[in-house]
DNA sequence: GCCGTTTTCGGCCCGACTGTTTTCAGTCG
């Protein structure tokens, strides 16, 4: 049992023994324990053989046997026995916006329901008005709920959210006394999907805002609506949480509600050894201790976190994983930035499955400043995207030479190609054409169902061919839409770093592959990546910004990122490769 | 169930809003 199963396994523990009223704090370990298995990329198996699960935090004597037990026999007792004593539907329940373990469990007794069939039925009768704790309103929003319950449950992409909260931004921006405005949440954390949006303004007249945000018409339901916090639903069924502070309050707020959750725990246990217990408003002394830090008029997140004797933490990099104890050894990383990048590799046209021709495309990167733009286009076997024959390609080849020589486009031109690495592991084109190309992205588009061994054995074959410079979207997964497919990462990055051969950094909103929570230890190991975007049309080449986030949720430095080289330092690079 | 310059017990982040109830529990983030 790998460690995404035993992750999930203790997700529906918590879920199960919070609708038992157990212990919160004990429902907590259980969720935790979840998130650090995920976020580990240490080998489960090595660990629970020869011990250090109880390393890993968040995971004591209890919990490291029962990962063991699960490791080796693939079951756990324990949670059996819970399974068996509360129906697994009513987990379903409590799904439903507005249902906590509480209100699940006086349902489950009273009534008895067990099911979200059996919910709407019971809410259309009436009967759950007349239950002790409910009433008409609570039983018509769990009506409410129900209807869009499958939409509400949605994720969106990164780049999709962003789209729905622009618009609002920009309108708050405007509304008379609104000093600040900022999004929060994991769209600031640039988390690859989101749940939600959270905005947060420092405004003179919250009244104000509140009238303009409910009756925005991208609204389409008020779900709450107080002097300081407002919760919507827009048209797209995405929901929208708004707060709004003073303007002395602002950075507190948007520390707080920044997030993650976890790293603000991580954070205000650090303060209350500080002796100052710390919230979405600001510090408060504990006993007699005072509070000298704070003489500026306009405080910054900057500020709380030098309050702290904390260093600055980027957003992306609040997710609890190291990010305070790096602080504290002032051994954070230098994140890259967009400005940074000086050119990528992963480019369609219209010569395979692009919407726009070789011209249009350098034309869209010289608008973006770059050096120099790589030019890929799918290999033959790819029919579905109009891959290029052998012969298309080499013409491709001599017209990108043209260009480099004609002078007139701004970036230097690399020719290369997406080479579909075959289910053998074989590569599409022949070793004398690819030896001509400039660089050689491989990429897997067929034959994706392999099991793992197969699936990791060739694609180390393809790192393995000399002619290959890079690996494009390891695992193949669309977010929101297709897993990925089975491949062992780990082996992947080490054939990769033993053979000095780059992964890309797919940044593709709906690829963002490899995934971010891989980077920063393939990184200390040496592995380069190169954050590509997989245009397929010219206007697609915004794409890098989605990229560059999700590097920085890598902790990916400059240094780490070829694609940051100057154009003459990436020739030298490309020659060598 | 985890964790430890409050270290093997007793904490575990903190506040807004709703609805039902009449002072607050439940839910959410």
């Amino acid at each position: 049992m790998d460690k995404k199963e035993i992750a999930a396994i203790f997700e529906e523990v918590a879920d199960l023994l919070e609708l038992k009223s157990e212990n919160p704090f004990r429902v907590r370990a259980y969720r935790n324990a979840a998130r650090s298995l995920l976020n580990s990329d240490q080998d489960l198996k090595k660990m629970a053989r020869e011990g250090g699960l109880e390393e890993l935090e968040g995971i004591g004597k209890d919990l490291a046997e029962k990962i063991t037990q699960l490791v080796e026999t693939g079951r756990l007792p324990f949670y059996e026995k819970l399974k068996r004593s509360i129906p697994s539907s009513m987990l379903k329940l409590r799904q439903v916006q507005g249902l906590g373990p509480k209100k699940v469990q006086a349902l489950h007794k009273k009534l008895k329901i067990k099911s979200l069939a059996q919910l709407k039925k019971a809410g259309k009768e009436g009967k759950i008005a007349k239950l002790k704790g409910f009433g008409v309103k609570t039983e018509q929003n769990i009506l409410q709920a129900l209807e869009h319950h499958e939409a509400y449950q949605k994720r969106y992409l990164w780049w999709d959210a962003m789209g729905l909260a622009r618009p609002l931004l920009e309108g708050l921006k405007k509304l008379k006394g609104v000093k600040r405005v900022e999004i929060a949440g994991s769209l600031r954390r640039k988390l690859e999907t989101v749940g939600d949006l959270d905005i947060l303004v420092a405004a003179l007249n919250p009244k104000l805002v509140v009238k303009w945000f409910t009756s925005c018409k991208e609204v389409s339901r008020i779900l709450a609506q107080g002097e300081t916090k407002v919760s919507v639903r827009l048209k797209e069924g995405i929901q929208v949480d708004l707060r709004i502070v003073s303007e002395s309050q602002f950075a507190f707020a948007l520390c707080y509600f920044t997030g993650s959750k976890e790293h603000n725990i991580k954070i205000r246990q650090h303060s209350l050894k500080k002796g100052w217990s710390l919230s979405e408003y600001g510090f408060e002394p504990i006993g007699k201790k005072s509070i000298a830090a704070f003489k500026k008029k306009r405080i910054e997140e900057e500020d709380i976190y030098k309050a702290l004797s904390l260093p600055y933490i980027e957003p992306e990099l609040r997710e609890n994983l190291g990010e305070i104890e790096a602080a504290e050894k002032g051994k954070l990383p230098c994140l890259v930035e967009e400005e940074d990048i000086k050119g990528t590799f992963h480019n369609h046209t219209t010569a395979s499955d692009g919407k726009s021709n070789l011209k249009e495309m350098v034309r869209a990167a010289a608008k973006m400043g770059w050096e120099y733009f790589g030019i890929s286009d799918h290999s033959k076997s790819s029919v579905q995207a109009n891959g290029l024959s052998e012969e298309r390609l080499f013409n491709q080849i001599e017209e990108i030479r043209k260009i480099n020589r004609s002078g007139q486009f701004e970036p230097y031109v690399f020719a290369g190609t997406e080479c579909d690495i075959l289910p053998d592991g074989t590569l599409d084109f022949s070793d004398s054409l690819l030896n001509q190309l400039d660089f050689v992205i491989a990429s897997i588009h067929s034959a994706l169902t392999q099991d793992e061994k197969t699936m990791t054995k060739r694609i180390i074959r393809a790192v393995e061919h000399p002619s290959v410079t890079m690996l494009g979207h390891l695992t193949g997964r669309l977010l929101l839409k297709r897993e990925p497919y089975k491949v062992n990462v780990q082996k992947v990055i080490d054939a990769c770093i033993a053979n000095h051969k780059i992964i890309e950094l797919n940044g593709n909103p709906q690829r963002l592959d490899m995934d971010w929570r891989l980077w920063r230890a393939a990184a200390e190991r040496g592995l380069l990546c190169c954050i590509n975007i997989d245009a397929h049309a010219a206007d697609q080449l915004q794409f890098i910004k989605a990229g560059v986030n999700i590097a920085r949720k890598g902790w990916l430095e400059k240094e780490s990122i070829i694609n940051t080289l100057s154009l003459k330092k990436i020739k030298n690079l490309l020659s060598f490769a």
